[in-house]
DNA sequence: AGAAGGACCAGTGGTCCGTA
DNA sequence: AGAAGGACCAGTGGTCCGTA
């Protein structure tokens, strides 16, 4: 493999974990057959409109043929129930606030199978990293569009950056303080709260561990090694940043009485 | 300063380092002003096309004012000798080959004055750093578009991404191995040599040293700290893997006597 | 309403090639 | 010819908003 020509993609290994990952899906491994039918089909336009625009410039050629082995399952699966027309859009199930270990009931995915896409999309990494060293090239460090576009290759297509990225911090949180994460997701389950609930949720107590920690955020990311793939998340490192200032405007007032203006204290 | 409203670039102590840096220069402090007043045009007509395009969408507005303070030199030096037409281009002086502590004569720079604008680079980089530190903003760890933004507004005209991506290596030679580098420098100028032709001969006694260190040149510009900031060029990267494969080529060759096409030996 | 993700956009890394 | 650098381009990080 790798020196084969096409693209280095070893689908074998990769698939296999995305059965794996099924245990947790909502339909009993329907929807992950269903989603990489999609994929393709996306793909196949992407792949168009990519085409048409080497043409207007001296093409850069190189590397863009791919491992058309996906196969296997084709016409079948498209749809999932009995009900509409040949061609509906297939999206993953929502997520739902599950405890550890619950799995999720229904067209619905639980929070054991969130953070397992994490660790997948970390297997994707090492492989995109693997094969960069192999051929002395450039060799991301962080989960980049580069490993996404790997994964989806791969047959990976219920992963995709705006969820990914969506809950991150969530995951982190699940990292830094598995048992903090696994009080919050009971609580919120138990008050019948929603996914966005519970995502809004899980930035407090980062914040509370930043602020532990002398307020660096990258620090802490980057400390830990599932984590450390990951960007830190806009929203969390503006509430660092925020609360900080807060505590240091409170520090000092109270200490010197003065007003919110001060200086920040480090810095 | 920083929370004044505007882009939180505090000019003075930046240009001060902009004086120190024209030593080296070609003609006694002249050509860094008249650069920086050619930059100055640049920049607005850069910042007339970057206002069109806002208005094509709906604008995110946000930082984009400057502090306008770069003056002093006005109409003045535009033109450097008594010669041609009001507003001829006007570009740095060229390299040439010199001997360490050797200041280029007439119209020409100097290798140490090369060296002189990565450390700049560095501490642009460093301002550019504590100000996102103290704004909570994402802070880079290497020399990004962003710093030679800033070190163009700062009055730093003369320092321009091409051309310090295409001596990197010869920097990196610089610093990693400083007697080399000088011997070097030393060797081609009393052959009379181009710069083009000294830039050229850097690159293999990096790759020498790649090969000592186990061919991993971004770990090798990694743990020097000077060249921590700058990104490993292409073509060394290229050369690194390239020389890599003979030697295990060679190696396993000389021990069993195979073919080319073995496989390398780790990974 | 709540949520998943295609697709867009501003600004990046990289360097070519029209310029002097 | 040899060299400096404006300006372009493909692919990035980031996330909005049309979709289901």
């Amino acid at each position: 493999m790798v020196k084969n020509g096409k693209v280095g993609l070893s689908e074998e290994p990769v698939q296999q974990q995305e059965r794996e990952a099924a245990g947790s899906g909502g339909g009993g491994g329907t929807w992950e057959v269903v989603a990489a039918a999609d994929g393709r089909g996306r793909m196949k336009q992407r792949r168009r409109k990519k085409a048409a625009e080497r043409e207007k410039r001296g093409a850069s050629a190189e590397e863009d043929d791919e491992t058309e082995e996906l196969g296997q399952e084709d016409e079948e699966n498209i749809n999932e129930g009995g009900g509409g027309g040949v061609s509906e859009r297939q999206r993953e199930h929502p997520f739902i606030v599950t405890e550890p270990g619950e799995v999720a009931r229904g067209k619905k995915n639980g929070l054991d199978y969130l953070f397992h896409l994490y660790e997948q999309c970390r297997d994707f990494l090492i492989q995109v990293q693997n094969i960069a060293k192999e051929r002395g090239e450039k060799c991301p460090t962080k989960v980049t569009n580069q490993v996404f576009r790997y994964a989806k290759k791969a047959g990976a297509s219920y992963i995709n950056k705006p969820k990914m990225r969506h809950y991150v911090h969530c995951y982190a949180l699940h990292c830094l303080d598995e048992d903090g994460s696994n009080a919050l997701r009971r609580a919120f389950k138990e008050r019948g709260e929603n996914v966005g609930a519970w995502r809004q949720a899980c930035y407090k107590p980062l914040v509370a561990i930043a602020a532990r920690q002398g307020w660096d955020i990258d620090a802490i990311f980057n400390a830990h090694p599932r984590l450390a793939i990951w960007y830190v998340p806009t929203k969390l490192r503006q509430l660092c940043h925020s609360e900080r200032s807060n505590a240091a405007a409170a520090a000092s007032s109270s200490v010197s009485g003065g007003g919110v203006a001060d200086h920040l204290p480090h810095f």
